[in-house]
DNA sequence: ACAATAAAATGAATTCAGTTCATTTATCTT
DNA sequence: AAGATAAATGAACTGAATTCATTTTATTGT
């Protein structure tokens, strides 16, 4: 009804934007059209406001890839840890943050370098991990470490799941690299998608690899 | 000396630029600069030239980056499947790899999603790999996957060597997570390099694994 | 209640990167 | 020798992030 009113300058009655309708927008926008879509005059626009109006509350578009990996985060299942056993546990729970990184490749350079203090949401998934890694038995100093393999491990993966899936088309060079051509073809055969397949069979080997030899005693 | 001579317009008796010389100039000036030196007007200026001389050779900065990341693999040692047993080479490759991408991190998400077509070095590499798991007797459908997980921890890992030393900092949430609190401390007081020691646990774990799960019989 | 200060908008302008285009000169092909 | 192609220049275009002066309104301290 009353899209209208084009707010003239000064500071309007009630305020337009919060960090919430500002994160929320920007997500939508990217989930919605893609990463390149976010741009700050089209999260502007779905505001109903200037892009400039935008920095009185958000200091920079990295400020704002922030926010919006705290709220993406909200999605990775850590429930898991009430219910399964350790590797079970860790397992889907990698899987979850893996998947939920791979609808959003472009946080995944942001999150990887961001201090955990800037982001409550990420921190208290790191608690809930590092007390079922505890509670296992994991040696203290080996607490950490192993969390930081799984993640490094989630974020490739879920950067790989954005590679074309013909990436391994070799045919120019087919002579040169016989094992290489035979080993594509033989994967292909499962009818299995390669990302998919490679991550799973990476996290078995990895969780069961870091609890038998992190274990106290 | 002779750095004048300010060329006019038109082709030139000889030419200025090619893909060899564009590219080490690139490698060049990222390295020693950074990637965000990295621009085709800085690229530009380092060859002695204008920028849009650049687009009769490469055709667009994404194409350019593709050339440094395949010159840059020539650093990654694939020597060692000739000399050590399968798991000991992986290890050393895979450290290898790594380490040179930890060192040039804006080239991760190009490579990983680029076609193996289109860096012959890289799929000289995964020919090698490929071949030293046959070798030893993996199972043919389980060989990519191997390779591909390995990578995608190779890249995570080379991505997390760019986070802050001090990443793991909670002072303000302290009460609402003892454990990772807890963990924190103890792996600080062994003294050892968060990146290092993740990479080489999640390392030692997958490479044992993905052996073991993919053996024939 | 009022003056001062701070907050939250607008819109114009700045910067800077990547890229394109018209033009010029030289080389290669037939 | 002519015409096509290659490889430069320099100016211009596009699009994104960001800053700034200005305006209006709200909040705060006395």
């Amino acid at each position: 009804m009353s899209e209208e009113a084009p707010r003239r300058a000064g500071r309007p009655r009630r305020a337009v934007l919060t960090r919430e309708r500002i994160t929320s927008h920007a997500l939508e926008l990217a989930s919605a059209d893609g990463y390149e879509a976010l741009t700050m005059q089209r999260l502007a626009k779905s505001l109903g406001v200037a892009a400039s109006a935008l920095y009185n509350h958000v200091s920079s578009k990295h400020d704002l890839l922030q926010w919006v990996q705290e709220l993406v985060m909200t999605d990775v299942d850590t429930s898991v840890f009430d219910t399964l056993e350790i590797s079970e546990a860790l397992v889907e729970w990698a899987t979850s943050y893996r998947n939920v990184f791979a609808q959003h490749i472009p946080l995944v350079p942001v999150i990887a370098v961001l201090p955990v203090s800037d982001s409550p949401r990420t921190l208290k998934m790191y608690e809930r991990v590092a007390e079922a890694l505890r509670d296992y038995g994991l040696k203290d100093e080996a607490i950490i470490p192993t969390i930081v393999a799984l993640e490094s491990f989630i974020f490739g993966s879920a950067m790989d799941t954005a590679a074309p899936h013909d990436i391994f088309d070799a045919r120019d060079h087919k002579d040169a690299t016989p094992n290489f051509t035979q080993a594509v073809s033989d994967q292909r055969a499962t009818g299995r998608n390669t990302s998919d397949d490679s991550f799973q069979r990476g996290l078995q080997a990895m969780v069961a690899g870091l609890l038998a030899a992190g274990s106290k005693k």
